[in-house]
Order: C-alpha cells, then sequence, then structure tokens
DNA sequence: CATGAATGAGTTTTCATTCAT
DNA sequence: CATGAATGAAAACTCATTCAT
C-alpha cells in the first residue's frame, strides 16, 4: 500500500498559518494552502474536515501549548507575583517568537474562532484570563500590588496590550526586537509610567 | 411623489455598522445592510460605491472624530502631562460610549481594513499614536515620565490595551461600566500594579 | 427598477422537467437547467432555494393537479364504481399525456423524492392510492367487485401497473397510442386477462 | 501470509447490493461498500472495473437467474396457460424473497442501468417480456386468454406492477406477507377486479 | 434618485479512481 | 493480490454588483 508520507499533515498546518496570516481566514483559499504545502487540493480535506478545522487546529495547539508553559510558571511556588508575571510575559512572546505568522493568525482571527460558533475556545481564553487573574490576587494578598485595581479589568488590560504589541511584531519581527517589547511590557505593566 | 428624505446615506452607515459588528465585514450581506436600512439593495451602491467603500466611510468618520477631540486636549497648555493622558483615555471611550457597534466594528474591521489595501489608514493609525507619543515625550522631557519607556512601544501598548478593553466592553455593555473600565486604565498606565 | 419578467420562474421548471426526465435528478446540472431556460444559472436561486426544491416543486404542483381531478371523479355519485376506475385511469393519462417528460420524472424520480427526506410527498402518495382504496370498497360493498381481493395490495397493485406504463409510453410516444394503453390497463383491470 | 480467502468478490457484490439499497446509486460511496464488504477501498478496483461495472454485474447475475426460472416454467408442455401465468408470478417473487435490498436495487436502479448506457440491458428486459408476451399469446391461440388484450401492453402492466410491489414488500417485509402479494396479483391478472 | 431582478465569477467540498508500497 | 493515502475534476451555491425600468 502507498505508505502515509507522515508529514502532509503538518506542511498543511504550516502553510495554513503562513496563508491565514498573510490573507486572513476569509480570504483564504483552499487551493492556495494545498500548493503551498505541496499537497493536492483534495488532500487537505483527507488531514482536515473542513476549512474551519484547520484553524480550530491552529488554536486548539497553541493554547496547548500556551498552559502548558503557563502552569510551569503558575505552580511555581518559589517565585513572588511580580516575578511571575514578568515570566508570564516572557512567556508568551516566547511561544510567537519563532513563528511570527502564527502571532498574526493568533491576534487577527480569534473574532472568526469565536463566530464560527466553537464555544471550546471560548473556554481557552477565560482559563488563560483567569491564570491572569490569579497571580494578580496572589499578589494583592501578598500587599505587593496595588488592591485598586478591578481583576477583571486588569486581565483584559494585559491580555490586549500583549496581543496587539505581539500583532505590531509579527508584522515587521526586525522593526522592534522582540526582548525589547517584552522587557517594556514588564516594566509598563509593574510600574506605570510615571 | 417620492420625498427626498435625504437621510438614505445616513441610514445605511448606520445600518452597515450594526450588521459588521453582528456579523463582521466578510459574512456580511449587502442585501442585509439594506434591508436594515429600509432602503433597497441597489441604493446602496447610489451612495456608495462598493461594500469596502462602506467600511472605509465608517472608519474615515471616527478617525476624523477621534482626531478632533485628541488635538483639544493634546493643545491644552494648561494641562500637565499626567492629566492629558488621563483625559485622552477618557476621550477614547467616550467616542464610543454611545455605539458599541462601532467599537465593535472599529476593533475588529481594522484588519480588514488594512489589507483592502487602503493605506490612509495606516496614516490615520501613525498619525494617532503620534498624538500618544508626543504627550509621553512632553512629560519624559518635563520629569513626570519614565525616561526608560521605549515610546515605539508604549504607544502600542496603550493602543491594544484600549483596543481590547474596548471590546470587551462592546460585547457586553452591561458587564463592566464604561467609568471602571477608564478609570483603570488610567491608573494602571500610570503606576502600574505595584 | 427592473421589473420581473413574469415568466422565469416557468421558464425553469419547465427546463428543469425536461433536463431531469433526461439526465435524471442526479447528473441534472443546475447550469445545464439554466442555459435550457435561457437564464444564468444564479437566477435559478432567486426562483428556487436549490435543486431540489425544484424537484419539489415538480411533484406539489403534480400531486395537486392529480388530487384535484381525482377528487371530481370520487365525488361523483352518478358514477358506478367500474365507471369510477375508468375514469381514473384516463385522468391520470390525461394528466401526462401532454407531457412525456413529467411522467418520466414523476416516475423515476419517486424515490430520490423520498430519500431527500421530504415527508409531505409520503402523505401526498397515501392519500392518493387512499382515493383507489375508497373506489374499491365502494364497489365491493356494492357488490360489483369481488371480495377476495386485498385492497393493500390492489392499490400497488394499479398504481405500478399505471406508473409503468406511463414510463413506457414517456420514452416513445409515438410507439404505443396513449388511449390503447389506457382503454387495455381498464380492460385488464377490470376483468383479467381469462 | 497472506490468505486467498477468494470470497472477497462476492462480499463486496452482497455490500454494494445493502448500500445501494440503502443509499441509492448515487449516494453509495465505494468507501462505504469497502468498510462493509470488510476490503480496502482499492481492492474493490482489483475485482470491478468502476462503480458502474459494480452494478452491472448486479443485473447480470440478476437476470440470468430470472431467465433460467423463466425458462423452466415456460418450457413445461404440461402446464395450461394460466398455470404458467401463476408460477412465473410465484417465481419472480420467489427470487427476491430472500434478499429485499436487491429487490429494491433492481427497482430503483433500472433507469441508472439504461442510462449508463449498457445497452445489454434493454436486451435482458425485452427477452423476459418476450417470455410474458409468448405464455399470452399461447393462451390466446388456446382459447384460454381474451384476445382483446393487447400484448405490448399487458407485458407492461404486469411487469410494473409485480416491480412496484416487489419494491413495497421490500421496503417493509412484515408490513405485507409475500405470500398475500403474489396470490392477489395473480388473482388480479387472471380475473380483474370484476 | 430608487428599485430589486438578474447576473456569473469564484470557492468549498466530495468522492471515484489511481498508484506507490 | 491488497492496501488506503493521495489525487483533482466536477458542481452546487453565494452574493457583490449591474442595469432596465
Amino acid at each position: 500500500m502507498r505508505l502515509k508520507e507522515g508529514h502532509k499533515e503538518k506542511d498543511i498546518i504550516e502553510a495554513a498559518i503562513k496563508v491565514f496570516a498573510e490573507f486572513g481566514y476569509h480570504n483564504a483559499k483552499i487551493s492556495t494552502i494545498a500548493k503551498k504545502a505541496n499537497v493536492a487540493t483534495g488532500s487537505v480535506y483527507v488531514y482536515y474536515k473542513n476549512k474551519e478545522d484547520i484553524l480550530f487546529n491552529i488554536f486548539d495547539t497553541l493554547w496547548q501549548d500556551l498552559f502548558e508553559k503557563l502552569r510551569i510558571v503558575s505552580d511555581n511556588s518559589a517565585l513572588l507575583p511580580d516575578e511571575k508575571v514578568e515570566l508570564m510575559v516572557d512567556m508568551v512572546f516566547e511561544v510567537f517568537s519563532g513563528n511570527p505568522s502564527l502571532a498574526v493568525v493568533f491576534v487577527n482571527e480569534q473574532n472568526n474562532i469565536i463566530r464560527l460558533g466553537e464555544y471550546r475556545f471560548n473556554d481557552y481564553y477565560e482559563k488563560f484570563l483567569d491564570f491572569a487573574e490569579a497571580v494578580l490576587k496572589e499578589g494583592i494578598a501578598k500587599g505587593v500590588f496595588r488592591k485598586e485595581i478591578d481583576l477583571n479589568v486588569f486581565r483584559s488590560f494585559i491580555f490586549g496590550a500583549i496581543r496587539y504589541l505581539l500583532h505590531v511584531w509579527a508584522e515587521d519581527p526586525k522593526k522592534i526586537g522582540i526582548k525589547k517589547i517584552s522587557s517594556t511590557v514588564k516594566n509598563l505593566l509593574l510600574h506605570g509610567i510615571m
């Protein structure tokens, strides 16, 4: 029999990330993805149920990766709250640092993902924000963070700031170094501009 | 007799904002917009060249509104840098506070706008960020703001944070009050969490 | 405005009957139907939701026509049972006599219609067979028809015989005259071959 | 070691009959047939040239079976014409009685078979109807059957009636017993309803 | 200006068939 | 012979845009 070559599935995802990043989900054609993956159009449907299934797969993998790394930081009881915040910010930038296209897709297609009606992604996202919230709470409890900060607003504040910076960086990775970005973010987050 | 009612153009834009917010630009049908505006499909094309022209119009109006208000704050030499920052944040939330759908469109369709190849919007956006940067520079010069902050990162940091909070608020305006959001943002921005 | 020309809807149905008859439902292309109706492909979708909707429409119209005519015979209390049977047979052949293609579609696509999951057509069909059954019952009650005949089998027997003859005739209307067919059917039905 | 099991060819045909019966020829997938036959998709093409070849095989086997049995009845000079008719009807129902799916395929896919352009099936069918005609002729010659009956119409009449009853029975074999059906058919055929 | 019927280009998806192993 | 991964041709359907009235 014709053996599965074993890399088509991955090739397709990688091609899809690039094509989604370049054209956006709605303007991305399956045929373009297939071509970029050196695969026939029909082969895409051997591995993925349909177009949205490809997008879901990208996000699934990504979130799982994020959680895994986040948990390691979160569970480390030797760290102070502010150190945790710093490490978390670093971690997020690290995940994307080797793959700007993935960052673009992550930022741009969030809405599509939700509009496509797959609610599991809301859960991922909530869970992620809960991590951020937990660290803040811990910091407040230990008297390291200011208690006037609304937790709900905080978590979206930091998520939005990072998400957008990720996008800015991904659009032109050479313009601002990712190190510079993450250190400025950490600084602003902890101390503000004053 | 045919009444020249004279508000079709505006009706269409308002309908479009709602429809774009609900379905996203790509899934929004011209016929749906027309129906919501109580206008025939063909009439949409009397006032707008095509679908993207409607989106461009929404953003044009919006940016002009933002600039006008921003300039007033920026030009007020009686204000301290930190007061300026606070007022600017207030101002942005104010612009959208009466129109959640507009906020959703503003946040979600930014990418489409740019992908559609209309570069004037890059200019709008740059100009807007320049304002933010100018205020920061002024603050640094006056010794009010910390000079370690990278201006380029700062402006995207604040833009991203606000943009996302706008979205969170717009999706469910009753969940978190816009006042609470803007005060927390100002607080975080100036002083950080520590 | 561009006025509805008023005959496109009918043109499409008529073209569809011909194309379905020639190629069968599954091999019939919307584009072929459109071409035959002198209409753009997209116009088909202005009038009909999708391909199966066209088929449903054909059958709806047909069954309604059949019922109307059947009822007139059925309700005529001046007729003897055997006269009713004769008239009903005549009537069915009459309905199709001007439109062989319609007969072909009626006979060949019955299964598709049911497989497509529109159960209203089962009702039509049951109702139709009930008419046949009622006439037989009446005949038995009056002692004109033999009471050994199983009603359930009878109604399918006659339906199948007529349906198939319709098909034979429609495939080549000149081969056997429809008059000859219907008179033989009536004869066989009432008296058998002995 | 690979076992040459030797019944794959038959397994495939049997699976195909079931799948064609359930979904219809056009909606039946080769992969579904293969799965039901416990065989790989590609193996289907080892034994059959293509999809239509499977259908042709089913009909070939079936018709040969029908002819063989028909000839035995037809050639039996000890039988009276009406006895022959009765035996022929019995025989047809017998052929299908153990395999409702085969009956469904036989009835439903007749048209596809002809549309697929294999004309040998027209011959089969003509030959079959000729048998029926011959018996009728013999009966007329012997003065047992009425000579007013048009032979051409007769043979389609009986074919259509039986074909349809076969379908009705096959769709729900428990609803009406096949014995009841065949006895009613014989009765109606010979004596009519009066 | 206003209308909404008509258009047809463009894309996803399916699945019979092939073929490398 | 047997396999099932890979292929790509084919068709339904959508909807922005046009245009006759």
